[in-house]
Formats: structure tokens, C-alpha cells, sequence
DNA sequence: AGTTGAATGTTATGTTGTATCATTAGCCCA
DNA sequence: TGGGCTAATGATACAACATAACATTCAACT
């Protein structure tokens, strides 16, 4: 498939659910999850695909025209800080976290065919990471992984 | 001590090693290290702290008045490309590669506190990276892994 | 000398992200 | 009810990072 979803699916479904659990999370944690900033992660969710700001910024301002860069990265920052998606450092561009609610390191397989990332969890490899800091006595606060290359769909085009 | 460097060590000797390295690698692979990407190639190498384009750029015009954002960036790319410097994606900057000529992933440790950035080669962390991907079956191409925090030093000040 | 291709010069523009201050909206409480 | 507080948003301007496109120069080879 060329537009980037990682397989065929309820994608509504992936949309619906990520902001149910933003509800739920901004509630329980007493922050507030604005219109602007439910617009924005819908936005986000919209693909698999990380998207820049500016493209959240065009797809903002249809329907909120006072939409300017500051609005949207204020929206970015909070959803972050919530964990509710992540930046992808290599491609400034912000995806949706799909495991919003336990805070966890981030690792992502970015393919360069299909433009999807993936998050995936790896404990082994979060422990290797944790090992090679420990050694050299550093602390960590955030680890940033990103793994650049052609995912296993897009080998089999 | 507050000037970023990792420790007191002899850092004229850091970039002069650095350039006779790159020398010998160009010519052995018969690329040209022209003056401006030498003079790039140290002025990168000037600091033990990831240093920006721009930053970059305007070490470089004092010696070099054309010197403009395309020739900062064409030689960045040059070097890159030969392996001899690495760009840090999540602060946007470049830093000189301490084991140039062997094509290897980079790992970097980057501290908040003095700005430094130690790059570190931890086999198992590699291991565990491939790993992590062969499970999924995606195919490496780039593995950009930096893990932010306090480095040792900066802990104990 | 003439040809060629790589490197650099030059101008302009595109892309990503912040600083700053003004205004508005919700909330608490006198 | 309406003043006073704070968080959120509006609005303008700018800073920081990066590339497109085309002209010119330079070195190497014939
Ligand atoms: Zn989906
Ligand atoms: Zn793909
Ligand atoms: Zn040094
Ligand atoms: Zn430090």
C-alpha cells in the first residue's frame, strides 16, 4: 500500500480510541485536554505517519482560523508532556503515542518507503541502554531511538 | 568546570590527530578534504560539544567572507558522508567522530549540564538494537540513538 | 588550449521553532 | 455579582535551521 497506514484497518478506530484515553488521562490527572488541543492530537492521529507542525498548522487552521505556529506548538508541548504522543527527533515530526498512559522510553522504526513509524517497546533493548549508562555513570532523563530503514511491508512490494 | 569539555586534556592535540586522520582517510579513499571542509572539519572539532550550522558558519566567515549557509552545509554533508563527523538530531548540531574510519553506529551520551556529548560504541547495545529489528523484520539503514541526561562529572559538581 | 566535472559562489527561499506582550476564559471567593 | 487570580489563547514578530537553483571557478585530463 503506498499511503503509509502500516496494514489495513479501523483507523477511525486507532482516532477514537487514542482521544477517549486522552479524555480519561487528562481527567484523571486534572490537566485539561482543550478543544485546541483534542483538535490537534486528532490531527496527529490522523496518520501513522509522523507529521511536522506546519502540517498540523494547515490542518488546524480549516476549521480555527486564528491557528498560528504558537498555538499549535503549545498544543504539541502539552500533549508531550501528557505522553500522549512523541517527536521524532530525526524528522522534527510528531506522531501519537499508542501506549499513552504508562510513561515509558520511546523507540521507533521509521521506514523510509511508506513514511510510517512504529513505536515498539523492547525491554531488552531499554536494559542495554540503561547498562551502557550505568558504566559510564550518567543519568538519564530521556533516550532517544530511532531506527531509520525499510520496513517488512515495503521490502515485499 | 563549566566549558563543556569532558575533561582537562590537550585539545589542540584532539583536532590536530582529528585532521591528520582525515587527511589520511581522504586520500586513501581519493575525496578531496579541501581547505574549506579542513577548516570545517576543525572548527567542529574545536569543542567537545555538538556545534551548530550557523555557529559553524560564523567561525568559518572570519576567515572566509563568501562562506555562506550552502558551504557550511555542503562540507558538513561531505563530512558526514565520510564518516568523519556525526550530526546530533535531537540538538540539531554536528560533532567530530572520534573513530573515524571504521563505519560504525554512533551512540551518544548528551548532558544537559556542560553540553558535552560522548559518543560511546557498546557492542550489546548494538546487538540489541538489531535485534529488536529483526524481530519485526525491517531492514537498518541508520540507528540514531541518544540518551539525554547528567553525565557523570556534572552530577559531582 | 579545450573539455569536463567537482567544488564553490551567490541569491533567494523554504522549513522549523520561540519570544513577547495583549486578550480572553474559567474559577475562586469576598 | 463582580473583582481578582491564573491558565489558555491570540497576535506579531523574529530566530534558527536548511535547501533550491543557477552562475562561476578550478583542477584534471586530453
Ligand atoms: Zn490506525
Ligand atoms: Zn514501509
Ligand atoms: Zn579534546
Ligand atoms: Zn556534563
Amino acid at each position: 500500500m503506498t499511503d503509509g497506514t502500516a496494514h489495513i484497518h479501523d483507523h477511525e478506530h486507532c482516532i477514537d480510541t487514542a482521544i477517549a484515553r486522552a479524555r480519561e488521562l487528562c481527567g484523571a490527572r486534572e490537566v485539561k485536554l482543550t478543544p485546541i488541543r483534542e483538535k490537534v492530537l486528532e490531527i496527529v492521529w490522523r496518520s501513522h505517519k509522523p507529521v511536522g507542525a506546519y502540517d498540523v498548522l494547515d490542518q488546524l487552521a480549516r476549521t480555527h482560523k486564528a491557528a498560528r505556529p504558537p498555538t499549535v506548538y503549545r498544543a504539541l508541548d502539552f500533549l508531550m508532556a501528557e505522553g500522549l504522543i512523541h517527536k521524532i527527533e530525526s524528522l522534527n515530526a510528531y506522531l501519537g503515542c499508542g501506549e499513552a498512559g504508562h510513561m515509558h522510553e520511546s523507540q521507533f522504526l521509521i521506514c523510509r518507503a511508506c513514511g510510517t513509524a512504529e513505536e515498539i517497546v523492547d525491554d531488552a533493548l531499554d536494559a542495554a541502554l540503561d547498562a551502557a549508562t550505568k558504566r559510564s555513570g550518567f543519568t538519564v532523563e530521556r533516550k532517544v531511538v530511532e531506527i531509520a530503514g525499510v520496513c517488512a511491508r515495503c521490502q515485499t512490494l
